[in-house]
RNA sequence: GGGCGCAUGGCUUAGCUGGUUAGAGCGCCACAUUCACAUUGUGGAGGUCAUAGGUUCGAAUCCUAUUGCGCCCACCA
């Protein structure tokens, strides 16, 4: 007993655990036929991430299940590496450089690089170290990167593929642009978000007949829209004043009264004096604002449409990085939150800014800075990606693919089916660059290749350039699935695997089996890898996608470095385990929902922690045979076993069947806690206690045969099959457990719980009589120390109990479980009658069919006894009355099963007698 | 503007295909410490399942509407 702790330490042994797990090279995976495969490829982490929390329940999550196929017999292959994150690597290397006082301009793009590198070589193996702290088989060796030789390769092709399929074009659209990280976003990396802003109403003077522009202030005399004809001026409504600058129109409705007479008219722009024309098109929304709007090509999508329409003046006023630029006038050099301040003074003093209205408004956000995005006119790269859509809304609609929780489904159809043309090119350094080449001498064609062509194909120049952008870091994890299989093969890249292995790996491990991820994921990777798996390898790359959600704060906000609210995930594995971690996080998230966190919840995991090593402690201290050669399903056949032992056996199996069924259906929460409720509340709270007699010398109570070996053997195979069946929640304390509980009943060297087998289930040890026998036994303990405690009698000290029940059965059960509910109950003598005996001190519960009487030997407080027992008169009563309402109901007869009106009838039988005893109880007591 | 999710005791929640006396955990109250575990045990108090209708023999569970909270999508000048 010295030699284990009575407290479980999870940092004494986690550690160790994990080095014998990699020692033993037990993560590792092959393709082999004689299994099947089961495979889940990591949503790679960025290589400049430190593990929070969303990857501590996204990794649990993957590595219950591939734990847990592990040990059904699947060849289970987890499969990792890491994200080069190009936008946010590039920023953090940045950052770093901004402390040096040096820009990455400064360096140059190939210093630049080599930097980065050298970052990546020094912390991007963080994340790594992290994941094996929380315990993470993945197949450690086979860990890939997204700029690996190989990988990068398989980019390259694919890129080339498309582009040959015409599917890759370069065009000038307005695209999300980050001033701040100075490169243009695609659509999902600028979600948008509520902004408190205004909707500023400015004057547009007209241009007069004579050729005269009407001054500032004073000279304007009535505001268009409202049907003068001699306005001086129309009204416009924007948000972003400062592109006004841009204007080159104004657009109004064709068919709004106010405004048809100055359709042609020409505007003076405020503050540059530029001409602008009015014009008219069915776009623009009468009822907002003033039903005038500006028109600026280079800084809005929409008006950019009007501009290609009507041919207008394209004028970007802006520097990438957000200031104003030469065709700002007075502004220029100013950033743009400046110059929409300064414009607005100008406006006001000029008399052209007529009101000003809080206007609350949605506006695109850099996903990696948070940056208002500013919409701007540039030249990039562009997918069309319409014709990979199809056979990837298919695939999810004929269900080849799920989603789990199912409502994910729509979302993932909405996006795919109205899906827009992804810009993949990047204006930052740290990534895969653009594999296309210009000859700068003829300047004919641009050529996408793989290997970087010599010479250029029309003038046989060799002075080639390639282009200088690099692709979005989704353009590489859109492949992931299978670029981590080496696809496509033939590249000499990474020589780790011959082109055989390669091929044979794909082969066998794809189509993977799950991908595991949060739902803000969905369009960014999950729906592109769809598309990617069908285009370049012809099949869905997994078949199911379950979608866990997100970790926030106690009060429900996301947990973010910036809000000061993060629970650092390593911090808890220091302080409660990583299987208490694991195992909280798992438990308290209900499938698919939100989990909302705080420091506490992790006591849950670290309770149940303990209070699994103390039971396997306690069964340690009391096994001492060798147990070697018994096989359960053949001694449970040979051998007459108490009720105990059938009874933990029999719950054993039916838990067995509910964890099964809730982790077929991907319900986590569920399967935790059935196996947390098997172990505290039937394990340990029951048949370890009911083993104690048999298992202890001089313990009273022994039970009647006391087969001290009968009962070690159930304890051990109960133990011994739950720590499997815990094993993919809390790999390392049911590791360790193990491997004591293998020496001292098998003497065996070291193996691991690993790779024992699931249990199988055995349907001939699950008894419905069995468990209803140990229940009826249960509810009688309960109630007897329910009465001592209501007549606050100690628990330990010995009473004498009657009990009274009509049911023959009942009186059967009872009788057999006497010995164990006189041990539990701490009983000197316990009567089983059908009748209330009279003359005898006694207080009264009712249980189920039962009336449980305890013996006093003093006096009763009669008043409180009285008032229980109308209590439970009444209720009783009540009860009766609705049961008997129904029974009577001809169309409850009519149409309900028939079990249902089995029981139902069952029940008034059982509650009359039970009103009818308390009542002649209630009759004596008031004499 | 469209879509999705959530609403159950003081807090966090389970309740999957309608039939329970609506389960837990934390917190609270009372009692318990030679016998695996105080990271414990035993017992208790505490719920008109957001609101209003409807379907049904029967609704926390299904339908409709309302309210509140949260999330996602959209070319909301």
């Amino acid at each position: 007993m010295n030699e284990i702790p009575a407290r479980y330490n999870s940092q004494e042994v986690e550690d160790r655990i994990y080095k014998f797990w990699q020692d033993n090279n037990l993560f590792s995976a092959k393709a082999n036929p004689d299994k099947k495969p089961f495979c889940i490829v990591i949503p790679p982490p960025n290589v400049t991430g430190i593990l929070h929390m969303g990857h501590a329940l996204n990794n649990t999550y993957q590595d219950i299940l591939i734990r847990l196929k592990r040990m059904q017999g699947f060849e289970s292959l987890w499969m990792p590496g890491t994200d080069h994150a190009g936008i946010a690597t590039q920023n953090v290397v940045e950052r770093q450089l901004a402390k040096e006082g040096i820009k990455r301009q400064d360096l140059g793009r190939e210093k630049f690089l080599q930097r980065v590198e050298q970052w990546k070589e020094e912390y991007g193996s963080t994340i790594i170290k992290q994941l094996k702290k929380l315990g993470a088989s993945c197949d450690w060796p086979r860990v890939r990167f997204t700029m690996d030789e190989g990988y990068s390769e398989a980019v390259k092709e694919v890129f080339v593929r498309l582009w040959n399929k015409g599917l890759i074009y370069q065009d000038d659209k307005i695209i999300n642009w980050c001033p701040r990280c100075q490169t243009a976003l695609s659509d999902e990396e600028a979600p948008h978000r509520q902004l408190q802003g205004n909707l500023y109403y400015i004057r547009y003077p007209i241009k007069q007949a004579s050729g005269l522009r009407p001054q500032a202030s004073g000279q304007v005399k009535k505001a268009c829209g409202m049907r003068h004809a001699a306005c001086d001026y129309i009204v416009v409504a924007t948000t972003r004043p400062e592109t006004m600058l841009g204007d080159s129109a104004v657009a109004v409705n064709p068919k709004d009264k106010r405004y048809k007479k100055f359709v042609g008219k020409v505007l003076i722009l405020p503050l540059v004096n530029r001409e602008i024309k009015i014009i008219a098109d069915n776009m623009v929304d009468r009822k907002f604002g003033t039903g005038a709007v500006k028109v600026t090509p280079a800084h809005d999508s929409n008006d950019y449409l009007l501009g290609k329409k009507y041919r207008l003046e394209f004028v970007n006023v802006m520097h990438p990085d957000g200031r104003m630029n030469d065709f700002a006038g007075s502004y220029k050099d100013m950033d743009r939150f400046k110059a929409r301040e300064a414009l607005l003074n100008d406006l006001r003093e000029k008399g052209l800014l007529e009101k000003v209205q809080p206007h609350p408004l949605s506006a695109g956000h850099c996903y990696r800075c948070q940056s208002i995005i500013e919409p701007r006119l540039s030249r990039q790269w562009f997918i069309k990606i319409a014709p990979l859509a199809k056979p990837a809304i298919k695939a999810v609609k004929d269900g080849g693919i799920k989603f789990h929780p199912k409502r994910w489904t729509k979302v993932y159809l909405n996006w795919m089916e109205n899906i827009q043309d992804w810009c993949i090119s990047r204006q930052i350094w740290w990534g895969h660059r653009i594999p296309v080449w210009y000859c700068l001498d003829c300047k004919k064609e641009a050529v996408a290749s793989v290997e970087a062509p010599r010479v250029c194909r029309v003038c046989n120049s060799a002075n080639l350039k390639q282009d200088d952008d690099v692709l979005d870091t989704w353009f590489s994890s859109w492949l992931w699935p299978f670029a981590t299989f080496y696809w496509p093969f033939d590249h000499a890249g990474d020589k780790r695997l011959a082109i055989g292995d390669r091929q044979k790996d794909l082969k066998y491990f794809y189509p993977t089996s799950v991908l595991v991820t949060a739902p803000e994921i969905i369009f960014f990777w999950v729906a592109r890898m769809i598309m990617a798996g069908f285009e370049f390898v012809g099949k869905e790359p997994f078949k199911d996608v379950y979608i866990h959600g997100t970790v926030r704060d106690r009060e429900g906000k996301k947990m973010s470095k910036s809000l000061g609210n993060i629970i650092d995930p390593l911090e808890i594995i220091a302080k409660y385990g990583a299987d208490a971690l694991r195992f909280s996080l798992i438990s308290i998230t209900a499938a698919g929902e939100d989990l909302y966190l705080s420091e506490e919840k992790f006591e849950l995991g670290r309770n149940f922690a303990n209070k699994l090593w103390n039971a396997s402690r306690f069964s340690l201290m009391n096994l001492d045979l060798n147990l070697a050669s018994v096989d359960l399903c053949v001694f449970f056949e040979k051998e007459k076993l108490e009720l105990p032992e059938r009874w933990i056996l029999s719950r054993f199996y039916s838990m067995l069947g509910r964890l099964n069924k809730a982790l077929d259906n991907f319900r986590f929460n569920q399967a935790a806690n059935i196996l947390y409720e098997f172990i505290w509340h039937e394990f340990c709270d029951w048949y370890i206690e009911l083993a104690k007699p048999n298992l202890l010398s001089g313990l009273a109570g022994k039970r009647v045969s006391g087969e001290n070996r009968n009962t070690q053997i159930v304890l051990y195979k109960v133990l011994e099959k739950t720590l499997r069946c815990l094993h993919p929640f809390m790999p390392f304390i049911t590791e360790e457990i193990w491997q004591k509980l293998q020496l001292k009943t098998h003497n065996s060297q070291l193996t691991t719980i690993m790779t024992q087998p699931w249990p199988h289930i055995q349907k001939q040890m699950v008894d419905q009589g069995v468990e209803s026998k140990m229940q009826l036994a249960i509810d009688v303990i309960t109630a007897s120390r329910n009465l001592k405690a209501q007549v606050k009698i100690p628990q330990s000290q010995n009473v004498k109990l009657s009990i009274v029940v009509k049911d023959k059965k009942a009186i059967a059960a009872l009788k057999e479980t006497s010995p164990a509910i006189s041990y539990l109950a701490k009983l000197v003598n316990l009567c089983i009658q059908s009748e209330r005996p009279g003359g005898i001190k006694s207080i009264s519960a009712l249980s189920g069919k039962m009336q449980v009487l305890l013996e006093l030997e003093g006096v009763i407080d009669i008043e409180k006894e009285i008032e229980k027992l109308a209590k439970e008169i009444g209720e009783l009563t009540a009860d009766l009355k609705s049961k008997e309402a129904r029974l009577k109901n001809k169309e409850f007869l009519k149409k309900a099963p028939q079990e249902v009106i089995q029981r139902e009838k069952e029940l008034v039988t059982v509650n009359k007698e039970k009103l009818a005893a308390s009542s002649r109880i209630l009759d004596e007591l008031k004499k």
